[in-house]
DNA sequence: TATGAATGAGTCTTCATTCAT
DNA sequence: GATGAATGAAGACTCATTCAT
């Protein structure tokens, strides 16, 4: 019977995985375009042959990242709602939720990475967009649809300003205008 | 007297500024990753000597070209305060504005990769910040600064949203947003 | 019973042949510096390690995909030695008959294979060799052995010629040719 | 004043020369499908990076090197219609020019490698061609084009003939074809 | 000072071959 | 015996940067 570690040597849905997961971690520490196969090799522990073996080329291996942190996002979307969905979706647990979300470092640069190379990647575009998507979906039922979908935006508009603000914004800032956004008057 | 091209030869600050021209362009079109020594000379219609000869390094070049965007950018925002200042700062004004704004790529991009860049370049922090800074400067005038800020940091949102989603969002969505935003009642 | 199969799993010569012939087309259509394991392996529809089970080394199935080459060419000699026998080797019935063979691409790749990789391996030569041997020997019946060998050496100029000129020969100028070869009056 | 070394150095137009008759000394010597940058480098003392300055691709330098060595083939059909126009294109000068080509492993390798090449190769086929047009339309003069070119094509036969036979071929036996060829009564 | 030739480090990618299963 | 995962050597090519001229 083989040791672990052979086995492991011939589990080739394993060694993709570790691949891929280590494409993901650098491209959220180095960004996309930084990427190269020895880079991956290294961190995932595999032979430089192993990853062109797996992938076809480097474009292709790129993209499975990027897919695995969209899904990553997407777990932590399901987070939130179920938070939402126990706790309410007021403006102050909206925004205490936002405030953690900020403090996740990983999570911020994930999200980031996601989204700009959705810009140029239609088959991510869609990935990229479930995020607000979801949300404002969530929201719809209890303001509508328009409404919902301006909290996202304004949402979207919070992550990109902690990314190049060194002060973050002030928590009642943020509830303040969802309050507003969500309950204003029906025009 | 020198013809034009011997006089241009004597100009040492014209020729650095069409380098730094032709950076920024191709960081527009190709992103700052693409970014080459010769792509730079070919575009400027300098030798390939002439853009290590004024930039030490390719990463000063590249700085320089992001720099040169980001000054774009704020000259864009010159633009919108004065049309802020002429026709009011009102919900509808700033959402026309938006709308022509988005349907700038040109600008769009600029406005992206020098965000983009941004996040990990502290020096460009500073510019970068300037946009929303200014425009919440000048809204907070009538508004006060946190719902101007607020006002800022959905903009941005709606920004972000349209390089990733196909269909524009709305502009009345919009504009209520923005109307709730920098009318809300006090808190 | 064993099924097709496992039947063929059980007849490894079958599988040879496969191979060998999957090499010897492809040698045809992409040249004997192009062959790769894979491509065979591909191409015969067996699995990778198939290809280096049956043979050391990538050299030694290329010289038998050739040799497998040769061994063709040699059967389309008997076939022209079949219709020289009954239609007599006239002049006209050999023009006749090479008019056909230039006509036929595979068979000319084939040769042109064949003769090219005879020219470095000693082994093929002899199998190369044979054409012009036969049809030499064949000729020499009739007219003498230095006239049939000039004639095979005229048809041997007659397919390069082919190979490089986008305008075939005229058929009269063979014919003329092969008879003033073939009937030259003794010296 | 720099040395000759050093001028030698920035030389590209020497450079580049030296580069494209390494590589035409190795397209001779290991065929043009093992060309390597490379060896090419190593053959021409040049470093590595030199080979791909000068050339945007392999493929470009493979076909500089065929070209040259076409031009080297066409050098030599001077010399051979020098010695015809001087001595008379009589079979038995002929033969014994041909003789002294056979002799040359050099050239037969060279030529061997313009026409294998040539046959896939619409650029090289013009190049390749020469050495017979120019044969025959200079024999064309005394025999007419269609015994000129007949005898054209004999020749290639010989030179192919060579190439995968050990004994080389009568030359009274090359003699009396050619005789026979370029004396035929007209039909 | 201005130019572009020169260099080699580093990139992606392909494959023969080995060998665990 | 049959399979295909594994490995690394080697290839083509790109470029930042240096430096002779």
């Amino acid at each position: 019977m083989p040791d672990a570690a052979a086995r492991r040597r011939r589990d080739p849905e394993a060694r993709r995985r570790e691949i891929v997961t280590a494409a993901a971690e650098l491209i959220v520490e180095v960004g996309v375009d930084a990427l190269t196969h020895r880079m991956i090799a290294a961190r995932a522990g595999v032979p430089l042959g192993a990853t062109t073996q797996y992938f076809a080329t480097l474009d292709d291996l790129r993209a499975d990242g990027l897919r695995h942190l969209a899904v990553e996002v997407e777990a932590r979307i399901d987070g939130v709602r179920a938070a939402l969905a126990e706790r309410g979706a007021t403006p102050a647990v909206l925004t205490e939720l936002i405030v953690q979300g900020l403090a996740d470092a990983r999570a911020m640069e994930a999200d980031r990475a996601v989204v700009t190379a959705a810009i140029d990647d239609p088959q991510l575009r869609e990935l990229a967009r479930r995020w607000s998507t979801q949300l404002s979906a969530f929201l719809a039922e209890e303001h509508g649809a328009e409404r919902a979908s301006a909290a996202a935006v304004f949402i979207d508009g919070v992550l990109w300003h902690s990314r190049i603000h060194d002060e973050p914004l002030p928590p009642e800032l943020i509830e303040h205008a969802l309050a507003a956004i969500l309950h204003a008057p029906a025009t």
